[in-house]
DNA sequence: ATTGTTAATTGGTCATACTATTTTACCACT
DNA sequence: AGTGGTAAAATAGTATGACCAATTAACAAT
């Protein structure tokens, strides 16, 4: 697949793309009006249904803020939504720091888990295991929701939907197919599996200390794979 | 303030909605085709400009996927933008395990930190103590930005937005207000101050077990605060 | 100064027409 | 049978103009 998708860009998208740099590089600071959306239409020279939807566009990115028979306002950025998405959108993270991030955070779900987990979610963690020895990685769902698991057995919601994300981040970068399939080929497959079976033993042990020494652990080896991956590109 | 304020909805609102609602109870499961928007206008009895509305809001919220001449899809759930922030919006998370979540990663960062920060970095975080003995707490931006400058000098991107993240959280949490309130009143200030500045000494001497040490202990102040706030409001 | 009224501004919605893209069906040719 | 091209149908994209609804500003009345 050497060619890459053709997407038009819609005009709306466009227009919200222009408004949306102008506010990023100052020019349009928090608080301040934007013109009237009829004015934006002659100015920008698209029609006014198009100018709205870029409007909620950007309201819905949490950039402005409409006021029916007032206008369309800055947003302060402290109050803007779901900052984190539109920076990720922007730059997109490299897989060291992902990796990196979650060998910290995982590790702490561990810790946390060990001492709070239940036997309802040790039991999933269990079935999460059968699961990936007969998926045989393909996909690697089942390894997903293993670490999905601990992190919903730490009873912190904050923590969950922090992990959740750090996957969706990783699952949308190209690095993340090859090592799957660099899994598969090298049969690090078994590897993975064996921590995670050491670590719910630890889990049922409750020692926490051993249950975050083995995911920091568990994601050097998914550092070293990347290095694998990143020198046989070079090669 | 016993009213609230009525947030007149706006039609495309409504039909975002009400499609939404279908895709999460599973009435539209991913990679169905919604009708096209001509019908989805005659059947929910509103124009074709509003229902296009409604499908661009549902689209950048990453709930379906628009594909010209072709129709509007349902996207699969794995490959949803940020799913953090919905939740978060539908939810809330509270205050505790917020502040569990601040503790542990935070406290990775002031040990990341301490053995990555440069002499930038380092002066604008002494920088930040003094703007925040001025301020004497009243919005508390020099809390905030003690508190980003460490999560910056990780290194580490990810974490630095989800340190980010977590501010944010909290600062549209109500409790958040009143902990700056009860700061102000009970001299908890130069508790905070103090905490600070001793952090800084030990990321001076690259002590990363005691910054970890510290900012733990930090939090737990937060933390104690807290009970204070809601042991007062029982009272 | 405060209140009430009116007019102007501005976003919200609708209806309709036309364009551009994609998909489908069909046909001709091999 | 299969391949390729062509026309038609379906569908989203955009534009125009009109009118409605909410807000704001100006002004008059008290």
């Amino acid at each position: 697949m050497l060619l890459k998708a053709v997407r038009s860009q819609r005009r709306f998208e466009q227009v919200a793309e222009q408004i949306s740099k102008l506010i990023s590089k100052g020019k349009l600071k928090a608080g301040m009006r934007l013109p009237p959306e009829r004015e934006l239409a002659k100015q920008l020279k698209v029609s006014r249904p198009t100018v709205r939807e870029a409007m909620i566009a950007l309201e819905i990115t949490g950039l402005v803020e409409v006021r029916v028979g007032s206008g369309i306002y800055v947003l302060d950025s402290s109050k803007q939504k779901n900052k984190i998405s539109n920076k990720i959108a922007d730059i997109g993270h490299g897989p060291l720091e992902l990796i990196e991030a979650r060998k910290e955070i995982e590790g702490t779900n561990a810790a946390m888990a060990a001492q709070r987990i239940d036997a309802k979610i040790l039991k999933k963690m269990e079935k999460a295991i059968d699961k990936m020895v007969k998926e045989d990685m393909s996909g690697s769902n089942a390894d997903r929701e293993f670490h999905l698991l601990l992190a919903k057995a730490t009873g912190n919601r904050v923590l969950e939907n922090i992990t959740d994300y750090l996957w969706q981040q990783q699952q949308h970068s190209p690095m993340w197919k090859k090592l799957i399939e660099l899994m598969k080929e090298k049969k690090l497959h078994n590897v993975i599996l064996d921590d995670h079976r050491n670590l719910l033993e630890s889990l049922r042990n409750k020692d926490s200390e051993q249950a975050q020494k083995i995911m920091r652990n568990h994601l050097n080896h998914a550092r070293d794979i990347y290095f694998d991956i990143i020198d046989d590109d070079e090669a």
